[in-house]
RNA sequence: GCGCCCGUAGCUCAGUUGGACUAGAGCGUCUGCCUUCUAAGCAGAGGGUCGGGGGUUCGAAUCCCUCCGGGCGCGCCA
């Protein structure tokens, strides 16, 4: 396919100028603005010129003149000021295409080096909104991309059950509910208890603003927790762990599932920071401060000079503290260690769920640990999705790694950023939020789970299903209710998926409901009613007893004839299927094939209206226009599965 | 102050390892198309000083400089 060619152009025409001219190039490619300049063109020849000294024009006319014939490629033609334009051969891309089937996944040997993607890593005290489902939605596209690829791929979805949020609850619970571990159990037990934990969430912080003194609450929360002390601690467990059964239950309505659960509670317990503490110590990668602001406290210089650490508050990071405790960075060093096998330590695990295909999450355990427990981490790579108002930290993490000598995984340490969700003014307005002057003027605002606000996940996917099931109910009456529902769910999926991929990673999604609900134009559900509207072409066949051929003799001659450009662009765009996945993992964006799924929709749904299939009089005709829907339907589909997108049956 | 990101049509965004022509899409607006494979669709119209200004280049929305506007980060919080 078109991903093929390109890399034998490549490959032909660098190898053609390493021979005839004695000089390495590297070759672009690029495709042409039009299709009559053909589907593949290089400016590479003005390169040339400036090396030979020589018109880039004469010397296009020399390559296309003896580079002989490349597969796949029927001619070469030069244009404009030096451009080598390759016309494909229509005929024998159609065979790859639509006789040959579809974009195959690549397989990942088992002992294939390990890429760990952490995605997700909601604080456990509340329910999850959409931000954390850019974050889950992102990560899990990537990772589907990935194992697309032939990588063998570890999702990780780290738990901060320790932490101050998860502490604010507890103390919640405790403080202002007065309630019992016992009672917080069964209140847990409740299908919404990540609603009931949003609202008191806002209501401790609320209550620590009116009164400064109670912030003390706070920090003997934690450290009970920490310690693993006390009612407090119990409370603690009970949440978290009700918390995060929430969290799957919301991600995997989206799709989204994970291999294990990491849990700051275990690198507490395991001391994996007090290991890391003793590398960094050794290799002087954190130095103790004896004078200074930052007396008596462990710093991590960064940059060039180390000199000025003093003034710049850039030039190093405090890891801990001058009380002797460590701060969030350097426990998540210690976890990037581990991430890499490089730690010396491990985590023991315990299964945690199920996931939809019956396999296990995993969780890391304190307790003695399941003798069948895979072994997890020891990647060769790693992906931290995490939005850009972390970057700083990430960095930090990274020199960590470099410090300690540890060239090759800090290369490989990747974040994975991306721009925050915020609500849009009318968004906030919407949900019977105020909003000071000044945020009224602002193009959006930030989601708060201290303020409690924010657009909960469940609501939003509520709201999607309501909005679609109406719409299937009257479109399918004859339907159970049952079948009804699924493809109410699958569309809501949709559009959600689609929506919160087809924004590249580092724009800003102001979030409203307007854009969010809309099932029309550049939206999932414009993907899958393509895909249902092939399938529908397929079927009717089907049903009058006709069937798809395997090969089309006259293919070459429908895409050559006539009108047979707008053809040839869909079966071209079809075979681009594996360019748009190469550049998506490439670019790491997802919103590259999220782009080119609508493309593909939008030219089929073109396709649709200028060719009616089933009245088509010519026999060979109709046969090839039929294997055509057919190649379109099999690779929109697999773009869609890849964006975490099913097409149902009907819609 | 330092660092990172952004500024493209009324709105939301693609396009930015420099490339070819009238700079694209969706939404919204206006006009058409359902007795034909489901109109969650299609066709057409209108809409842009690619934030401003310099520079590099055969060629700049894309690279460099500068200015303007906006966001985020820079804590002995996580």
């Amino acid at each position: 396919m078109y991903r093929a060619i390109e890399e034998r152009v490549r490959a032909a025409i660098g190898a053609h100028i390493e021979k005839a001219y004695g000089q390495a190039v590297s070759v672009g490619v690029e495709r042409p603005p039009k299709l009559a300049m053909g589907e593949l063109a290089t400016p590479v020849c003005f390169e040339l010129a400036k090396r030979l000294k020589r018109a880039p024009r004469l010397i296009a006319q020399e390559i296309a003149g003896s580079i002989g014939a490349i597969e796949g490629v029927a001619r070469v033609e030069v244009a404009g000021g030096g451009y080598l334009n390759l016309y494909l051969d229509r005929a024998s891309f159609f065979r790859s295409v639509a006789e040959a089937g579809g974009l195959e996944a690549a397989k990942a040997a088992p002992d294939a080096p390990k890429v760990i993607v952490e995605h997700t890593n909601i604080n456990p005290n509340k329910a999850a909104h959409i931000g954390h489902l850019r974050n889950a939605a992102l990560g899990d596209t990537f990772v589907r991309l990935l194992r697309h690829s032939g990588r063998r791929v570890e999702v990780q979805n780290y738990i901060d059950n320790t932490g101050v949020q998860v502490a604010d609850v507890v103390v919640g619970y405790q403080h202002l509910e007065k309630k019992s571990p016992a009672e917080v159990q069964a209140l847990a037990a409740e299908p919404q208890f990540d609603y009931l934990c949003w609202d008191l969430y806002a209501r401790v912080t609320q209550w620590f603003e009116e009164e400064k003194t109670r912030l003390a609450f706070r920090t003997e929360t934690l450290k009970a927790i920490e310690e693993g002390r006390g009612t407090a601690a119990e409370i603690a467990v009970v949440v978290g762990e009700a918390i995060v059964r929430c969290h799957l239950r919301t991600m995997e309505r989206l799709g989204v599932e994970y291999d294990v659960l990491p849990r700051e509670s275990e690198i507490l317990h395991l001391k994996f920071w007090e290991h890391a503490f003793g590398m960094l110590k050794e290799k002087g990668a954190i130095q103790l401060a004896a004078s200074g602001k930052n007396a008596g406290c462990w710093i991590m210089p960064l940059g060039e000079s180390d000199a000025a650490a003093d003034e710049d508050p850039n030039a190093a990071k405090i890891i801990v503290r001058s009380d002797g405790t460590v701060t969030y960075v350097g426990k998540d060093i210690a976890y990037q260690l581990w991430k890499f096998g490089l730690l010396g330590l491990d985590f023991r695990y315990a299964r945690f769920s199920k996931r939809r295909d019956g396999g296990d999450v995993w969780a890391s355990t304190s307790g003695a640990g399941e003798p069948d427990a895979p072994q997890f981490g020891h990647g060769s790579e790693v992906y931290n999705v995490i939005d850009s108002r972390q970057a700083y930290l990430q960095h930090v993490v990274v020199a960590g790694l470099r410090a300690l000598g540890h060239q090759e995984q800090a290369n490989h340490s990747t974040h994975f950023s991306y721009e925050m969700v915020a609500l849009s003014p009318r968004a906030a307005q919407e949900m019977g939020y105020t909003l000071s002057p000044d945020e009224e003027r602002r193009a959006y605002v930030e989601m708060s789970g201290r303020r409690g606000l924010g657009v909960k996940a469940d609501d939003l996917i509520d709201e999607l299903e309501e909005a679609t099931s109406a719409e299937v109910a009257e479109r399918h009456p004859q339907l159970t209710a049952e079948e009804q529902e699924r493809i109410a769910h699958a569309i809501a999926i949709g559009a959600l998926r689609y929506f919160l991929l087809k924004f590249t990673r580092n724009s800003l999604i102001s979030f409203d409901f307007k854009d969010a609900l809309s099932f029309e134009g550049e939206t999932g559900p414009y993907c899958q009613y393509a895909v249902v509207r092939a399938r529908n072409i397929v079927r009717k066949v089907e049903e009058q007893g006709g069937r798809a051929p395997g090969t089309i003799p006259a293919a070459g001659e429908w895409l050559a004839a006539p009108g047979g450009d707008d053809l040839w662009e869909l079966v071209l765009l079809a075979g681009s299927l594996g360019s748009a996945v190469t550049g998506a993992v490439g670019a790491q964006e997802p919103a590259i094939l999220a782009k080119y799924a609508f493309q593909l929709a939008q030219a089929f749904n073109n396709f649709y209206h200028k060719h009616h299939i089933l009245s088509e009089e010519d026999a060979g005709k109709r046969a090839f226009l039929l294997l055509l829907v057919q190649a379109v339907e099999k690779q929109l589909v697999t773009a869609l599965d890849l964006l975490g997108i099913e097409a149902p049956e009907r819609m």
